[in-house]
DNA sequence: CGACAGGTTGACCGTTATCAAAGATCGTGG
DNA sequence: CCACGATCTTTGATAACGGTCAACCTGTCG
């Protein structure tokens, strides 16, 4: 079982040499299935099904119905939605071990956002009757997603709030300092995303994070080099802005 | 078992007269508790306590251990919560039948929003660790509250694109929209708290909701009362706004 | 009756979206 | 491996949207 290891230690990271899971390894990656029975594991394994789905391929658009809960094994998945006046809003991108499709699991509903792949990905399938049987058979699963969705819920609605309240220069120093000792060491980052796809994130214009982004230069609280990459000089300053 | 039905009906309504609810009756009122067989519903209100709280008491503050799960048997309860830069934003109101408290509570963590009492108020709680044996025992529960919460999650996250990609007037608009038909019959509507709650809960200022609502006024969309009463003249003009 | 909170209106200005155009980067296919 | 097109990124000029401040009005509550 080191193949969970090997995963895991690498999401978030910039891997693209493994591809060779087999089958449903992939349900051991997911922090809701964690610290279960083995035999449990193994019949869990025993209903997932695994897809493989290349780079600018959807694994579902809106008004699509849904009947599965996706766990993405391998690979980055952009969710985003198409606002009311059209305009695309990126919810999140999942990264290994992340999972999504709840939504619609649960509320017996359509999905009202898009999955679209941002590198070829490897994702494992559990239809709605069958994560439903194990919810019942095995309580203590429920608890597991009832955290991770108050986990979510919570972050959106801080996200929300953040919309509402604060500026563009803000809501970007911000998801600079949260961002940054996820991906590494000393007080730097790699953007997971293109600014582009970081405005949208951001509720704001590519324009605006160019911009922004070099204000936050000048006034010496952060350096940009390649890539998207950055290092943060002054944490404390960033997060005064 | 009728003051289940008396309180349902007037909830989102304006009715003070019901002052006289036993103990813990309020369990029955909650979606996440319906359809349970009898002796499980008793099971669940001996391990339920009632508090009342009086206009303008907090029920909970941020920096606030948490341990209950709340669930709102009469009155209103404002859940807001104070930004990064201090500025007040209000997430939502509690209506009778309506609970809080779940992040806190799957999370072990600690509240970080306010709970304001808008008029007497009276709650039931029930204790993380009580909660927690019911959803292990009797797993139905779970479902529920996942889809409780997998609605709560749409909701918030597709407030928070709005927030993100529209403007005042069309989120004012929406909000609209989509709060007339709870209220009246016939396309109109009350405004569930003051204009200055309202501009908070929508991300913006008083003095924008006030022209805001003029500007919607003389298109002929909306026919402004008094106590934020208002009628809605042409509802899909309000939804291309 | 006065104080106070909420609501409205006006003037002003800062922030940020928009449009346009040029430069950089990525991926693809030759 | 290079060249091309597509997409992302930057920069500039402009304008609109909405926040802020201040004054005034209203209704409510003690």
């Amino acid at each position: 079982m080191n193949i969970e290891k090997e995963i895991t230690t690498c999401s978030h990271g910039s891997c693209q040499n493994h591809s060779n899971h087999k089958g449903s390894a992939c349900v051991s990656l997911v922090p809701i299935f964690n610290h279960l029975e083995e035999e449990q594991m193994e019949e869990i394994s025993r209903l997932t099904q695994s897809v493989s789905i290349k780079k600018g391929e959807f694994l579902y658009g809106p008004e699509e119905e849904s009947s599965s809960l996706y766990i993405l094994n391998q690979g980055k998945i952009k969710i985003y939605r198409s606002s009311e006046s059209g305009k695309e809003q990126i919810q999140r991108i999942l990264y290994p071990g992340d999972f999504t499709g709840e939504l619609a699991l649960f509320n017996e509903r359509m999905h009202d956002s898009f999955a679209l792949a941002l590198e070829d990905t490897e994702i494992c399938k559990i239809k709605r009757e069958d994560l439903q049987g194990l919810l019942l058979k095995y309580p203590v699963i429920s608890l597991k997603i009832l955290e991770e969705f108050s986990q979510r819920l919570l972050q959106s609605e801080r996200q929300a709030s953040r919309y509402a309240t604060e500026k563009v220069e803000s809501r970007l120093a911000m998801y600079l300092a949260e961002t940054m000792d996820e991906q590494g060491g000393d007080y730097s980052l790699k953007l997971p995303m293109t600014k582009k796809d970081l405005a949208s994130y951001l509720g704001t214009t590519p324009e605006s994070i160019s911009r922004k982004l070099l204000e936050l230069e000048e006034m010496n609280l952060i350096k940009q080099g390649q890539n998207g990459c950055i290092e943060i000089l002054d944490l404390d300053g960033l997060l005064l802005v």
